[in-house]
DNA sequence: TTTCAAATGCAACATTGTTGCAAATATAGT
DNA sequence: ACTATATTTGCAACAATGTTGCATTTGAAA
């Protein structure tokens, strides 16, 4: 039950978020990509046109909502992802940064456990990032 | 073997790095702290002496000598704290995020272990963003 | 004590993100 | 299809965070 198969204008119905050209035009690049972008990615493949202002608060409308994430790798610009698995049920998320080419991946099948958590602290959600090279750099021999 | 009882002056000169009055407040300051610690925080435990310039390439220059390390969480300053373990063998830092304080501590202790990451993917570090409560918190019932 | 590379402070700038407000626009109701 | 209204947009101004170049100061090695 995949929302990959959703429209951005059936994904904009569904959350009850008026149906922007700039929202959709964030939602359909991203949704065509195959990694999370930044938000210069993401303005230059829709052409430039809106201001970064409209840019920003349409990130937070569709983050609040749950339709987009936010990926923070240290030194890196902050990238968006859709959340294909609205899945927020304590796991998070598993992201890959690949040293090479900086591209940024959901890895939405990897599971991951943590051991000695002292018990006073209360876990709710973990996310992890994992640094590596990716498929495309592999392959290059990177 | 933890650094823990080192001094300022002794992690900087293990370092070959000058013995400034900058860099040995921002150690001294960080080991005191039981959680990690924002620029400002910092800042203000020092008295606000220092150029906000210095205070950037200390940090960086601390950092790149893995005195340091960078903390950064979603929607919160970036924060440093002192490496104890320098431990770059590929495990990488589990972090807890408290979402009542906004408290950031490293769980020096913690293990974790990933499943079904695709083959193609190298995996070079992991580190873990853990958000829940801290003890404190848990212990005021927050 | 002298010397010199390294660190500092300052000014200027760059990037990223936010806020207030008037104008434009999407949708619900008719 | 038209209108009313709440939402969204664009713009200007601002704020926070971090960087660069350069002249001056300082730590530490000889």
């Amino acid at each position: 039950m995949k929302s990959i198969y959703s429209t951005p204008t059936e994904l904009l119905r569904r959350s009850k978020l008026k149906r922007t050209s700039c929202r959709e035009g964030i939602l359909s690049v991203i949704m065509e990509s195959d990694e999370a972008l930044s938000e210069s990615e993401i303005r230059d493949r829709l052409g430039s046109t809106y201001d970064r202002t409209t840019f920003y608060r349409s990130f937070r409308t569709l983050e609040e909502h749950g339709l987009l994430h936010r990926i923070i790798i240290p030194d890196q610009p902050v990238k968006y992802a859709v959340d294909m698995h609205h899945d927020h049920s304590g796991q998070g998320h598993a992201h890959h940064f690949c040293r090479a080419c900086h591209s940024v991946r959901c890895l939405e099948s990897v599971r991951f456990h943590t051991d000695h958590i002292p018990a006073s602290f209360t876990v709710e959600q973990a996310d992890v990032v994992i640094k590596g090279v990716c498929k495309t750099c592999n392959h290059l021999g990177r």
